[in-house]
DNA sequence: TAGACATTTAGATTATTATCTAAATGTCTA
DNA sequence: TAGACATTTAGATAATAATCTAAATGTCTA
């Protein structure tokens, strides 16, 4: 679970979490809702993929982002049993 | 909630935080858990007490530690809205 | 009130992370 | 198949963060 509290660390991240509630989105389309450069977002997306919070699937020339949310019940789960939740 | 996620992504303050929810702990309690010196587990409950998920009390030459779950809430409801779970 | 103890602060070092530019890779279409 | 476009990789730099030792602060008790 690292790995997803890691990602989940970077405002712009969760911004990009945020981007792919709606729907489905490129790397380009995802960059351009933000004032960095493209190299910078791409490393963010592959951070967030490696914590499996996003999955990227190839169509043609474009890479299509979209949100996974499993790992947010391991994530719930344990803020639920500290407040004594079990 | 930038404070709490920044919080929750170092493993050592994750780990306080699983010591806490047992009980109430002093820092030097909390220091004997961990191989690590006291001056550093004393910088993690400052960041923790900074993001409000501990709560210090000064008890004393003591200061006893306690877990503050209350900005879980948000967390939870965060991730529940990406799930579309609103 | 001297000394022992609990904790934090200060200052330095090292490791990690975020970001950039430039270049590489892969895909589409005229 | 040449060129345009989408994305990532490589390599560098700068900002953050984690950790340590040494010292300071505050509190208790003999």
């Amino acid at each position: 679970m690292n790995d997803v509290f890691k990602a989940l660390a970077d405002p712009t991240r969760r911004m990009i979490l945020d981007l792919l509630k709606d729907k489905d989105l490129s790397a380009g389309d995802i960059a351009n809702h933000f004032s960095m450069t493209k190299p910078s977002i791409s490393n963010h997306l592959s951070i967030l993929k490696k914590a499996e919070l996003v999955l990227a699937e190839k169509q043609g020339q474009f890479i299509i982002y979209s949100l996974n949310t499993t790992l947010f019940q391991d994530v719930i789960k344990w803020m639920l049993e500290l407040r004594g939740e079990t």
